[in-house]
Formats: C-alpha cells, structure tokens, sequence
DNA sequence: CGCGCAATTGAGTTATATCAAATACGGTGG
DNA sequence: CCACCGTATTTGATATAACTCAATTGCGCG
C-alpha cells in the first residue's frame, strides 16, 4: 500500500521534471533533489468552461498552477452583490491566498477550457521549509497578484463606464501571447467593472461600432491597441 | 569611519530587540543571531501629516515599517485621476511592492502623525537568504495586503455611494485598537472610493444627521457599528 | 431547424457628477 | 484670548451618466 502511493509520488514528481511549461510555474528552479522531496502525488486536471474549482469558504488542500486557460477569482458579498477580483491565466497559482490554511477567500471558476497541476499544500509546506528557491518563486507570485490587485483597482474601478470597458479591453490584450484575446462575456465584464452588464455590453457594441474591437470566432477579440490606448489610460 | 558606521548600526539593532512593538512588525521572531547580522543603522523617522514618505517611480533603496499613524498608498493615472488603494497602519510596511528593485508603484503619503522605522532594503534581502523566519513575516506581509486589496475591490468599490462611505468607516472602525477612529478628509474617501469629494461629503453627512456617525475632536470619530452593520453588510 | 442563452438596444428613472455658493473649522498672529 | 484667513466641508441646483426594466436580435448547439 504504502508503496503504492510513494510510486505514484515519484510518477508525479518525474511528470514535474519535464513539464513543457515549467519555466513559468511554481517550481521553476527548484532541483532534481527538491523534487526526490516530493512524496505525494501532483495531479494534471482539465476543466470544461464554467467550471468551479473551489468555492469561497471551502478548505483548501491544494493549491492549482494554471497550466492553460482562464480562471476568474469571484467575492460574494453578503447582500448578493458579486465582484470578480482577478484572473488568473499561465504560470499564475490558484488559492495562494489560502496557503496559510484559512478557508477559501474566493470562488474560482474556469472562464474557458482550463489545465491546472494541482499541487497537495503539504507539498508546498515541506518544501518551503527546505528550499528558498521556492520561497522566492511564491514571493513573485504575491508580487504579481498584489500588483495586479491594484491595478484592477486604479485601472478598472475608476473612471466612467466607457474608460473601464477600454482598459479592460488592454489588459486582456496585454495579458495573451498571441494577437487576439479572450473575450468575456458581458456579465463578467460587468462584474470585473462594477457596472451592469447591459453597460458593459453598451460600451463594448460602441468600440465595435468604431472599429476599436472586432471579434473573432471561439469568444476571442481583438483591438486597434494603439488607438485604444491614444484615447484612454 | 567605518567603525562609527559600524557602531550605529549596532545601535540600529539594539533598538529593534528592545522595541515596544516588535510582536507587531517585520522583525517579530528574530532571533539575537539574526539581529547581530545588521550591519546597517535602522533609522526611527517622524513625518507630519501629509508628508511624502516616498513618490511614484521613485528607487527604493528602503522599506518602512509602521510604528503609528496611517499611511495612504495613492495611484496616479496618466489622465490625472488618482485612487486611493491601500490604508497602512501599525505593524504594516510601506514599501513591500518594491523589495525586488522595481521603483515605487505607489505614493505614500501620512494622513496623520506618523512614525515608521526606515529599514535599508539590503538588510532585508541578506536576512532573507539566512533566516526562515523573516520570509515568513514576509509571506505574512503579503497575504494581510492582498486580501487587504481584494476587500478594498469588492466592498469600497462596488455598490452605490452611501453603501461605501458606511462600509469604509466600519472598515477603519474594525482597524482601530481603540472605540474611535481616523476620519480621513472628504477628499482621501473620495480617492478611496471612486466618488466625488462632494459625494463623500454628503453620504457622511447624511449618516451624522442619522446619529450614526459621531464626529469627535482631532480628526476622529465614533459610528453605531450594530446599525450601520445591519443597514450595508 | 429551432431552442435557449447571450447580447443588443431603447425608453424611462435614478444616482452621481458638476458647478457654484455659503458655512464651518483650524491654525496663526495680534 | 480673540479675530482673521485660508482651507475643508456642507449644501443646493442642474446636467449627465449609469441603472433598471423590457423587448428584440443574434448566436451556438443539439
């Protein structure tokens, strides 16, 4: 039995090793020796769009790296008001807030089809202690989120309606490695934006209607980047 | 030279095993051994409210921890807008966005009499390679300011105006030791908030006609936490 | 082809911004 | 201690942007 699950735990660890995207995950730099520490299995998940890999309030035994797609960090207010605080995408870390082992502060959901390695945080917990590599890797990670928190505060939480769609619109654009970008749907646009969704739609129609943003097939887009940004930000 | 140098750091670190709120800051499980690896004065530095503790873009040779007062973390957009992304109080550290080298992100500026410790950035970077213990104060750092942000994105900058200005002040209410707390200047709620200054200013005024907001001497005030808390969430 | 959901659009309402004026307040100097 | 000045706050009238509600159109998928 035991041997069972240390196999397993190898089998993990050997996929790690040759990880066609490790350069912008976690484990980065960690060493062959850091991965000889690793004693419990790394699962490769898939989910379909729209799917909940966590919800707020729930424990948290493992932590997710976005392989591929989209994932959207959702906040349930108590009056039923909800506000999409983040997204993550490749090489960013799902529950990072949740590593110290309090409950769940978002909901997570899959915003189109998603690959995440989802890691057991005792994992993290052993290896934190052993190696700074990853310590550092986890101190980027913070870093980015922090800053993309404030970010989506000064950026897409200020102004009027027309300026938030706009630098939405750029941060997407920013944010792909290929020219086109995923585009939401209005629902979520609005609750990225604090606006309705029938604003957000408004808006997006207009930069439509300019030739600012046409979109392609598969829920993708793309934006006459430069005039966009001549006009906003 | 270099042995007064060396001297003044000494003292630098003295100051730090003896301070009156080590539980609170960055250096709280230091251990003797860690302390005698400072060799950089620590410096204990005054400002009067609405002083620049650092601007944005400017290098960060130093972080800062907060001793008392209140620091604001503004964010200038290239149209001129500014928002208000972050309140730091005691214990917190002004400056955490920067530890990599990047240049400011932010503006910080003292809404009241404030006192922080002035801690070199080198020291920080040399305990990190050495010490576990100050990573994770560290680590501690981040997650208190990145659920500090997400919180600041879903309850004050969502919903209509009355329902941020009562969540804010139940927000500085909650971060106050004491029964009263800071009220910022109409302006700095504002900035906070995503409203107008004249915005900010009715809503508050509102809630004083209502008995639930009660303005006290020196810039503090009292609110009815069960009610208002009943009324906005 | 048609069903269901998402997006768009429009009309009417409301909240907030804007502009302007009056009042209160804090600090300073006589 | 009081009077004064500059600044912050309050308040009101009006304009405007966003929300709300409702109907229509478009689109993807079975």
């Amino acid at each position: 039995m035991k041997n069972r699950t240390i196999e397993s735990a190898w089998r993990g660890a050997e996929r790690c090793k040759n990880c066609a995207i490790r350069h912008l995950v976690l484990f980065a730099d960690l060493t062959h020796d850091d991965f000889d520490r690793i004693h419990h299995p790394i699962d490769d998940i898939e989910f379909k769009p729209g799917s909940r890999v966590y919800l707020q309030g729930d424990e948290m035994p493992f932590v997710y790296t976005v392989r591929s797609g989209l994932i959207k960090l959702v906040q349930h207010l108590p009056n039923g008001d909800r506000r999409i605080v983040r997204i993550l995408s490749q090489g960013d870390l799902a529950g990072l807030e949740n590593l110290d082992g309090q409950p769940a502060s978002h909901e997570a959901v899959t915003m189109d089809h998603v690959r995440v390695c989802r890691i057991p945080r005792s994992i993290i917990a052993s290896l934190k202690r052993d190696t700074p590599r990853l310590h550092d890797a986890l101190l980027q990670r913070w870093q980015k989120a922090l800053s993309g928190a404030d970010n989506w505060i000064t950026r897409l939480s200020t102004g009027n309606a027309r300026s938030r769609v706009a630098r939405l619109l750029l941060l997407l654009d920013e944010n792909s490695e290929d020219d086109s970008f995923f585009l939401p749907t209005r629902e979520d646009m609005g609750a990225m934006l604090g606006i309705t969704t029938e604003s957000a739609s408004k808006m997006t129609a207009g930069f439509r209607r300019n030739g600012l943003l046409k979109p392609l097939e598969d829920h993708r887009a793309w934006i006459d980047e430069r005039e966009l940004k001549k006009q906003f930000d």
